[in-house]
DNA sequence: TTAATAGTGTCTTTAAGACAATATGTT
DNA sequence: AACATATTGTCTTAAAGACACTATTAA
């Protein structure tokens, strides 16, 4: 370890001589898409209360995208990780701690904030609706639950000489009681001999904060993708569940409907009976399970 | 949108005003895991030769880690993206433009790096192996091609109260001729009700500079996840080939053997049939196919 | 003819889709 | 009994695994 340079210097004395070079740097924000899922209230008492899913958004109180709605996040600070500045973010916003946090894509275009030279460091946060402390809805921190609905609008596919071009329109609505933001996002997708590449671009924006309409997309598909094939999707689920509950999460994440007999023979070896059951609301309860940790696969 | 802000400024006000706050910045590397599949030499000229997985690598002139094998990259300069500037030197170290390239993910732990702080945004790069015009091998940029192994060493689960710890240790091989290299990365995965987290840690290193050796891992289990589930693996293929050499890229990737006439079911609706057959040494010769842009799904 | 690979056929196993039948609470 | 959901059974369909058989070339 005392190899020397070209310069005849060892490692140490390089470093103790290093001065970090004195080229422009961006600052990195750490955003999050915080989804959680919770029951929309049913006039019927009798039958099961339908799932929505919720994701987070803060009003801006200031400049730029001031008065509209976007993920939590903050710079990433001196001697953290984007992943411990996302932490930081999400005990401020939200006062949980455990929540499952996984990172999502870096985004470095230019222009995407117009206070300069700033990339996004994004990550999808999951939390289980009976953890989600209110700090929703009310106006402390200006801070809310926004129902979201994210379905493809138009698809196209284009024959080009050697591959095609792909575009996938969604429209992304995004609801608290009355107020409704939405935006259409495009994910178009080059796929040629040599390479495949995917971006996403933003038509139409009312209401969303900086390009936060494309990380929310994002995290919508990583979610949905995630879901058919991991269990990320009890990480939204409290301790005690009933098996059609964990169905309807799944429906409301993959926005599909699922068959009841398939479903559970799928995820049958992911949860355990207890012997407790849902109270119940004029008809049968129904069996609470919980997640096992026996063998999974 | 000539809102004013709690101070009674429009945004354009605002921005005219604004310093970029003087915190302390990170920089930003875009560093590239580049992979290739090049057939190894054959003695008996009747077999058909095997296929071997290859990453490129550049041997540290400076320091830090003078002496040691890194993953091509460099620091993202002003007006890039983290993209671009992957593109820039990806076209630096090998002159191909036009290859796969996906981003991978942020690595951002305090003192990856000894001279400061600075976070990666790592790619995943895919040309195919004819495309690889040498610059390899040669001194000229201290560059090689390494012959990649990743398997897996040990697996554990630890049940814990609420959930179990898994590791899978895996060891890296990476060989040039007589020079090889080698790291044991672990990947933790720590499942819990409430979260499932993951990361890596490098055992043993032994000639990889920085945290490149977790780097590599990544893009190993991403190559691998997506070769199975998308056509990405065409990138390494070129033009024409033959529906065995096809095959002999999986296998290579996912390191197991596959079902000739399974893969061959599988595949079929990806790939059509040209007039051309291989040049055929010693056996019945092999059509040659191309990738059908027809109906994917 | 033999070595070696190319290409296909088919039986088995497993998982998913579809849908119906039965069970068990409350009102 | 009627309502509403819970839970299970089973037939069908589709995909994957396993393995063997036939085909075709050069040496």
């Amino acid at each position: 370890m005392d190899n020397r340079d070209k310069d005849g210097l060892t490692e140490r004395e390089y470093l103790n001589g290093y001065r970090m070079a004195d080229f422009e740097r961006p600052s990195v924000a750490a955003d999050m898409a915080i989804f959680t899922v919770t029951d929309r209230d049913e006039d019927n008492y009798r039958k099961l209360p339908e799932k929505e899913l919720r994701i987070l958004l803060v009003r801006r109180g200031a400049h730029p995208y001031l008065g509209q709605w976007a993920l939590p996040g903050g710079f990433v600070r001196t001697g953290e990780t984007t992943e411990s500045a996302a932490r930081r973010e999400l005990r401020e916003e939200t006062g949980v701690a455990d929540v499952h946090l996984e990172q999502l894509y870096t985004f470095s275009e230019l222009g995407r904030d117009p206070r300069g030279w700033i990339m996004s460091c994004s990550y999808m946060a999951l939390i289980d609706g009976e953890n989600v402390q209110v700090k929703a809805g009310d106006d402390a921190d200006q801070a809310a639950w926004f129902k979201v609905s994210y379905r493809l609008l138009r698809e196209q596919r284009d024959r080009m000489k050697d591959g095609y071009v792909q575009s996938l329109r969604n429209e992304l609505i995004l609801e608290n009681g009355s107020l409704t933001l939405t935006a259409e996002v495009e994910q178009r997708t080059i796929v040629s001999e040599s390479s495949t590449s995917s971006e996403y671009a933003v038509f139409s924006n009312d209401g969303l904060a900086f390009d936060h309409a494309k990380i929310i997309a994002c995290a919508i598909e990583r979610l949905r993708g995630k879901a058919s094939y991991t269990d990320v999707a009890f990480h939204l689920m409290p301790t005690l569940f009933t098996l059609t509950e964990l169905q309807q999460v799944y429906e409301v994440i993959l926005d599909k409907e699922l068959l009841k007999a398939a479903f559970r023979r799928k995820i049958s070896h992911l949860v355990e009976e207890t012997d407790h059951y849902a109270e119940t609301a004029g008809h049968r309860p129904s069996k609470l399970y919980r997640r096992s940790w026996g063998r999974l696969n």
